[in-house]
RNA sequence: GCCCCCAUCGUCUAGCGGCCUAGGACACCGCCCUUUCACGGCGGGUACGCCGGUUCGAAUCCGGUUGGGGGUGCCA
């Protein structure tokens, strides 16, 4: 089976055809910024198609929490949900007339026929004839017209099967190279089911076919249903509705820990659980990336656009790879380092305003504020979500300050409270309110005046003040948060 | 069982017969910077699964083996 070279053939068409099943997975997004980078590099088209054929599994919950996440992610897409195109529609469920017809085509053509048997019918034919292959074994290839009726009579209703044709089938897959089959080991697959509905088997190479996608990139688990496509588009071709078989290219595994698929029970793999926690779109898919492919020898750090410019599908690798959730964060803190401050807080906003640290809209004053704070915490936090928990201490109502009691049991203790008053006394008779007066008169008080070396020093007047042991520059910190505010939080964590 | 895929540091990878006493990144361990955290700097250990073959020469090519994964549906 000979393939086209996809930098001189006909303009790149490619697809995401995810079941709309669940919360999108990781592997999908990773499965979709490949083909995404694909027709960019190529100047292709990108179309999304909704394989909602599952009627029983399908839902409208799942089907826009893949919306919102390309869109967050920033794949758009030139066909499909919400922007249509000329092979409209683009939802599985909508295109019943077009299964059935390729279906009557297909039946008319002979390259199918009608099979009554349970499943349970052919295992134990397989089983007693000792057969090492699995699945149908063919039986109702060559029903008279009384088996049919007695079958018919029966009360048992037909599925469709394809005729697998004889000898092998063999593709050079885009990631893997040459990939061959034994038709013999690839049974005759139902097309559609008893009462009508059209099966994957079916309806994805019919779409693939009508929507003249040139390039199917798809997960590895897809694979081992390659060569019954194949043998089913020569078919389509022969009956008029495909005019050529795409390329296919097979990607690794996303895994989770052990040895295992990255799974739905493993919280790395949902997807759009990334957004909700404050990673950056460019910092998941750059990680994702990562995931099979390379931009270079030393380089893992990379935009979109580049991402783009140097794509190759022929450079992904074929093994399976270990998500890395460690690594995942230390790309994405990555992206935030290249990010301006103006561009985190920005981002931040949404977060800021989820958790409650700011109103919604934002009032002068804390916007002021925000202003203010956002360059002491925009290059410390690793994801933006980061940022509620870093300023909440600035933004808080007196009454509602709270200290966090294990950090006050570790910093504030009977040794706490000399550092506390002494820091207060200083801090108390300061003429004006500003980093360095107050830095130099902590300094003079608990380093100088007490002897202290600086971590033990500051740790106390750190929890008091802004009730964490973590948070941004306690000097700085300090000063924005106002004389007031500062000396009331001391006194208060002097009881 | 059968079919198919995969195989370089703990992890993701670079490597396409000599530039490899195997490079980068994350993680890890030291040290430095330092008011916490984060950042940054310096240094360190750790990998070509195994056995054959081809070759003057193999991580790179071939065969086998072992190990892992997937498929084997009227799911996708």
């Amino acid at each position: 089976m000979s393939t086209t070279d996809p930098t001189t053939s006909a303009p790149v068409r490619v697809r995401m055809a995810p079941s709309p099943t669940g919360s999108p997975h990781v592997g999908l997004v990773r499965t979709a910024l490949f083909n995404w980078a694909f027709a960019r590099h190529h100047g292709g088209t990108f179309v999304f198609r909704i394989e909602d054929t599952d009627k029983e599994r399908s839902t409208d919950e799942s089907l826009s929490s893949i919306i919102d996440l390309m869109r967050w992610l920033g794949l758009d897409w030139d066909e499909g949900p919400e922007v249509g195109g000329p092979h409209a529609p683009y939802f599985q469920s909508e295109r019943g007339d077009k299964y059935a017809d390729a279906l009557a085509r297909l039946k008319d053509s002979s390259f199918t026929y009608d099979c009554y048997c349970t499943t349970d019918e052919a295992t134990a034919r397989r089983k007693a004839a000792g057969s090492k292959v699995q699945g149908y074994d063919g039986f109702c290839r060559e029903l008279t017209a009384e088996q049919v009726a007695a079958f018919e009579a029966d009360g048992r209703r037909p599925v469709v099967r394809f005729r697998m044709p004889d000898g092998s089938i063999t593709w050079n897959d885009l990631v893997r190279g040459e990939v061959s089959f034994e038709t013999e080991f690839v049974p005759d697959f139902a097309l559609c089911r008893a009462n009508g509905d059209p099966l994957y088997t079916l309806v994805n190479p019919v779409d693939d076919a009508l929507m003249e996608i040139t390039h199917v990139l798809r997960g590895e688990d897809l694979l081992s249903s390659t060569p019954r496509q194949i043998a089913l588009y020569e078919a389509l071709k022969e009956i008029g509705i495909a005019t050529a078989t795409p390329e296919f290219g097979h990607l690794p595994y996303v895994m989770g820990e052990g040895n295992k698929k990255l799974s739905k029970r493993d919280p790395e793999a949902h997807a759009l659980a990334y957004r909700d926690q404050g990673y950056l779109p460019e910092g998941l898919l750059n990680y994702l990336a990562l995931l099979g492919w390379a931009i270079a020898a030393d380089r893992d750090v990379f935009s979109l656009e580049e991402m783009v410019e140097a794509f190759d599908i022929k450079d992904v690798v074929a093994n399976p790879a270990r998500f890395d959730l460690k690594k995942c964060d230390a790309i994405n803190a990555a992206h935030m380092r290249l990010l301006s401050t103006d561009e985190i807080t920005h981002r931040a906003l949404p977060f800021l305003k989820r958790d409650g640290v700011v109103a919604d809209p934002v009032t002068d004053a804390d916007a002021q504020l925000l202003e203010l704070a956002m360059p002491l915490v925009a290059e410390r936090i690793n994801k933006l979500a980061e940022a509620s928990a870093m300023l909440g201490f600035l933004f808080v109502d007196e009454d509602a300050f709270t200290v966090d009691p294990e950090d006050a049991a570790k910093q504030i203790g009977e040794s706490g409270i000399p550092v506390l008053q002494a820091s207060y006394d200083a801090l108390a008779a300061l003429p004006t309110w500003s980093t360095d007066a107050i830095q130099a008169a902590l300094q003079a008080a608990l380093v100088e005046g007490l002897g202290l070396k600086p971590r033990n020093a500051f740790g106390p007047v750190r929890v008091a003040v802004t009730g964490k042991r973590i948070s941004p520059p306690l000097f700085e910190s300090l000063e924005l948060l106002g004389r007031d505010r500062s000396l009331g939080r001391l006194q208060r964590a002097l009881g």
